[in-house]
DNA sequence: ATTTAAATTTAGGCAAGTCTAAAAATTTAC
DNA sequence: GTAAATTTTTAGACTTGCCTAAATTTAAAT
């Protein structure tokens, strides 16, 4: 029996290794849980006795097998509820990531199971990211950030790095949506801004949001 | 702010007063919620002092008005998730109540009001209970006891009283669901026995049974 | 290589929600 | 109308998840 916050933490670890199985640091851990060092000390002990990481006092833990398919199976449900709130309750994509804070720890199988029939099997949630199978395999996808396209390339738009409220709605206001094709004109050595054109439309972006921005060579 | 726990007391005070604003005792809040009753006095304090329910020492609660709003926005949300789980995702009637107890949890109005709008505002739940509007209005709903009805008069099923998977089973193993007409032929005083027709078919029930089944007259 | 700085862990404490055991109040029974 | 039985409350303790403050370990800097 895994317990709400022990999910929580669990995910934060997942995030933070990046799929590398590299040492995540009790800091860097606190920081993404918004707790101390110290609470995050006392739940990494109890991570470890149930067997969920591997833990090396003063040198940082690493998901088990099976902390990282417990870890998946909650990014699975949180990814597929964000579809289902967007679309099948009208939610905007910056919305859905509270409520599906609560939902992803709602347990049960048949339940996660039914919900992604429902939705026909979808593979991305509504930032771009990819839904695990429910065997935990996470769909690998190579995303660039658009900062690293050279002037003159285009792209297309298929995530977000930052998935803030107020982030989306920037793209919203601006038409950048997942699918949107970009094409790069010029960049800014200066302060790394770049200058766009999406739809026979061009303007300037700074550097949050070229680094904010995941898309694929077109 | 209301925990979960609290809104799990709340829930069960509501239905151990049923709507009366009687006296609810601390013994029968504790059975319900299958705890000590030192437990249950533990959480009356606490409820009483958030001002939701009423209590003098010794003698009972009962719900304030706020308490009774909070008791009947988990339940209405309890009671659209079961229909949500149902009608959307092909689970039957007796495997909705397990996971709808974690699901009446999740805090949200949007979700709720939205979910409300996409099963197209239902007013009554899988097991035939009435589902409460957004003001916390509960629709009052006459219905008697199978048990109740003299031979010779027939009815029409609308809910049941036990909802455990065993007794919901039970009634779709011999074809009686919600709407289904029932005559009753006999009653048998010496166990409570009732033969009772369906379609034609006709044979009989214990008890157990017409204590358990609600019914409108036809 | 030792000192300083940073990260990590330990120690002790707090609130929520539960428990057991014992005390107090109420109800029931004769 | 008092004694026994039941119900309810109190007292003290445990677990989870968090905190602060202090101690320890590791890393960085000169």
């Amino acid at each position: 029996m895994v317990t709400f916050s022990e999910e929580n933490y669990l995910k934060a670890i997942y995030h933070l290794a990046m799929r590398n199985d590299a040492l995540v640091s009790t800091n860097g851990i606190a920081k993404k849980m918004h707790t101390k060092a110290s609470s995050a000390t006392d739940m990494i002990k109890k991570l470890s006795e149930k067997g969920l990481v591997n833990y090396q006092k003063y040198k940082g833990v690493h998901l088990t097998e099976k902390g990282r398919l417990a870890a998946v199976s909650v990014i699975r449900k949180h990814r597929l509820w964000e579809v289902f709130l967007v679309k099948k309750l009208n939610f905007s994509w910056d919305e859905v990531h509270e409520v599906a804070e609560q939902l992803e720890h709602i347990k049960s199988e048949k339940l996660t199971q039914q919900l992604d029939v429902f939705l026909e099997y979808p593979t991305k949630d509504p930032h771009g990211d990819p839904i695990p199978d429910c065997d935990g395999n996470m769909p690998s996808t190579q995303k660039l950030l658009l900062s690293k396209i050279e002037p003159n390339n285009s792209c297309i738009c298929i995530g977000v790095k930052d998935s803030t409220s107020n982030f989306l709605q920037y793209l919203d206001k601006h038409n950048i949506a997942l699918g949107t094709k970009i094409t790069v004109i010029s960049k800014e050595a200066f302060d790394e801004s770049m200058t766009i054109k999406i739809n026979k439309k061009q303007w300037v972006i700074s550097k949050e949001v070229t680094h904010n921005l995941f898309v694929k060579i077109n």
